[in-house]
DNA sequence: ATGAAATATCATAATATCCTGTTATATGTC
DNA sequence: GACATATAACAGGATATTATGATATTTCAT
């Protein structure tokens, strides 16, 4: 995709208005839980349940970010029987982890010392 | 980068501390205001100036914005004379957004709709 | 040198928002 | 009915962004 057609896709007065989705998109990744469900998910689908396993979280509390995931297109479900499996199909989702793995690589003390941005830390 | 250089990168009993600078990189797109500031800057470096203009807020606030994304290592900045320009230089940068704009174009209305996620919108 | 312009930095308080924990319940499947 | 998962509501706490104001820095003009 061009330049021109980023743009052209939030063009004139309303930037606003595309910037949220945008923005609101962009959180989907700007979450420490949801990063490791989606990195979790790079080596192969999984069912709700090993996916509760490997991050020691409630159900109830895994199943909402699995929704999150869900819901902007970050994962996809397929049922088996009676466990729903979570994969990773969008091979956009999987470039934009590469790249920003990445950038951050490049940048990782800056990040780590940025007084302007912090991710929540794990809650003891 | 394949998907096993990336998990490597964060391997062992320790991903969390990985994925709190991921979180906290990608947290820089996840903001309405330096989107607006990232995707202007799609055309070109421009002094800050302009962009404080462009975008109708304080000067400190831009600054500050911009200061951020200085540091987690969005965009580049070049003096000249008196101004000081921003660019985008990282073409890893481009390309994210690129990738998030079409993910972005095919579930926008999932994503607007989603409850679980909410971009703070602009103050009035 | 002196002053003005452009930008950066810092501090504080207030608001808004997200994540979490918890609990409960509603699905769908065997 | 038992299992696996989804959805919902709600309070609490942590944190980011904002607004505001003041000040420091660099550069240019006189």
């Amino acid at each position: 995709m061009s330049t021109a057609k980023l743009r052209s896709a939030a063009e004139g007065a309303r930037d606003d208005v595309a910037d949220l989705v945008y923005a609101k998109f962009m959180s989907g990744f700007a979450d420490p839980t949801r990063l490791r469900i989606i990195r979790y998910l790079l080596d192969g689908p999984r069912a709700v349940g090993e996916i509760v396993a490997y991050l020691g979280m409630s159900q109830s509390r895994v199943s909402n970010h699995l929704a999150c995931l869900r819901w902007c297109g970050y994962v996809d479900t397929e049922r088996r029987g009676r466990t729903v499996l979570y994969r990773l199909t969008d091979r956009r989702i999987r470039k934009i982890l590469e790249l920003a793995t990445a950038v951050v690589a490049d940048n990782a003390s800056h990040i780590a010392a940025c007084t302007r941005l912090s991710a929540a830390a794990e809650p003891s």
